[in-house]
DNA sequence: GTTCTAGAAC
DNA sequence: GTTCTAGAAC
C-alpha cells in the first residue's frame, strides 16, 4: 500500500476496530486517532476526519485543509471544530501519560502542516519537545517549529473564518510556493532561537531544552506540594484557634521562580 | 522514506 | 584517510 495513501485507507474504514492496535488509538463516530509512525515528538497523534462522517462532503473533500477550506464554509468548520474538541481530549491523555512516565506536563501543540506528504486531512497533536529518534532532517524540523509559519495551529486556522471573506480567499489558497520555502530555512531552537549548523547538534541542544524544563517544572511541583502541606498542617494545627494570617511565600521560592 | 553521493568535519 | 552529514534523486 502506497505510503501517501496509508491515511486514507483509515480514515475510509467502516470498522476502524480492524486497524491494528499498534496503530489505533481511539476512534468516534466522526475520527480516528492514530498514533505516528514516526513520531517527531515525545508524543505525537494525528486525528483524521471520517470519511463518511460529513455528507455531503466527500472524501476528496477532506483530502487536505485546502481542499476542505473550498468547500461550504459552515461544512469545513463544522470539521475543524469537531476535531478541535477530539483534540482537547487527546491533548487531555497525553497531559496524564506526560505526569505518569515523566513527572511533569509541558505544552502540546495542535495544528497542520501547511503542504501536507500525506493524503487526507490529519491533525497533528505532539508535544512541544521535538525530541525523537524519527526526527533526522531539517525538513521534518522545520514542518513542526512553532514560530516558522509552516506549521499551522488549529486556533489559528479557525480564527481565519472570523476575518474578512478576502483574507480568508488568501489564506485558505495555502500555496505550496509560499509554505515550502519555510521548510529550508536554517535549523534555529524553538525554544531560545539559537542556530544550529546540522541536526546532530540541534537535537543534543532540544534534548538540554527539555532536561531543564524538566527539572524546573518538577521543581515547581515540589515548592506546590510543600505548600499545600504546610498549608493543610497549619490550617490542621489551628483549626481550633482564631483566624490565621496568609502563609507567606518564603524568599528562596521567590529567587528560583524567576530562574 | 530510503539510497546515493559530494563535501565538510575531524 | 575516514567518518559524518545534508541534500538530491528516486
Amino acid at each position: 500500500m502506497s505510503a501517501l495513501t496509508i491515511l486514507r485507507t483509515y480514515a475510509q474504514k467502516a470498522d476502524p476496530a480492524s486497524i491494528p492496535s499498534s496503530v489505533l488509538f481511539e476512534h468516534t463516530a466522526k475520527s480516528i486517532t492514530i498514533i505516528d509512525a514516526y513520531p517527531k515528538s515525545r508524543f505525537h497523534f494525528l486525528i483524521l476526519p471520517r470519511a463518511s462522517a460529513y455528507p455531503p462532503l466527500t472524501v476528496s473533500n477532506l483530502a487536505n485543509l485546502r481542499s476542505l477550506l473550498k468547500c461550504d464554509k459552515d461544512r469545513a468548520k463544522e470539521v475543524l471544530t469537531d476535531l478541535s474538541e477530539d483534540a482537547k481530549r487527546i491533548r487531555t491523555c497525553i497531559e496524564e501519560e506526560m505526569v505518569k512516565r515523566f513527572g511533569f506536563k509541558w505544552a502540546i501543540w495542535t495544528g497542520f502542516h501547511s503542504v501536507p506528504s500525506m493524503e487526507h486531512l490529519h491533525l497533528h497533536v505532539i508535544s512541544a519537545d521535538l525530541c525523537s529518534p524519527s526526527m533526522k532532517v531539517k525538513k521534518h524540523y522545520n514542518s513542526f517549529h512553532p514560530k516558522l509559519g509552516f506549521f499551522l495551529s488549529l486556533d489559528d486556522v479557525l480564527s481565519w473564518f472570523d476575518a474578512t471573506p478576502s483574507y480568508f480567499q488568501t489564506v485558505s489558497q495555502l500555496k505550496k510556493t509560499e509554505y515550502e520555502p519555510y521548510l529550508k530555512e536554517d535549523l534555529s531552537c524553538f525554544h531560545c532561537s539559537e542556530s544550529f549548523k546540522n541536526m546532530p547538534k540541534l537535537k543534543e541542544h532540544l534534548q538540554e531544552e527539555w532536561n531543564k524544563m524538566s527539572k524546573r517544572e518538577k521543581s515547581k511541583l515540589e515548592r506546590k506540594r510543600k505548600r499545600e502541606t504546610e498549608e493543610n498542617e497549619n490550617t490542621n494545627s489551628n483549626a481550633e484557634n482564631d483566624p490565621v494570617p496568609p502563609l507567606k511565600k518564603p524568599e528562596q521560592e521567590e529567587d528560583l521562580s524567576t530562574k
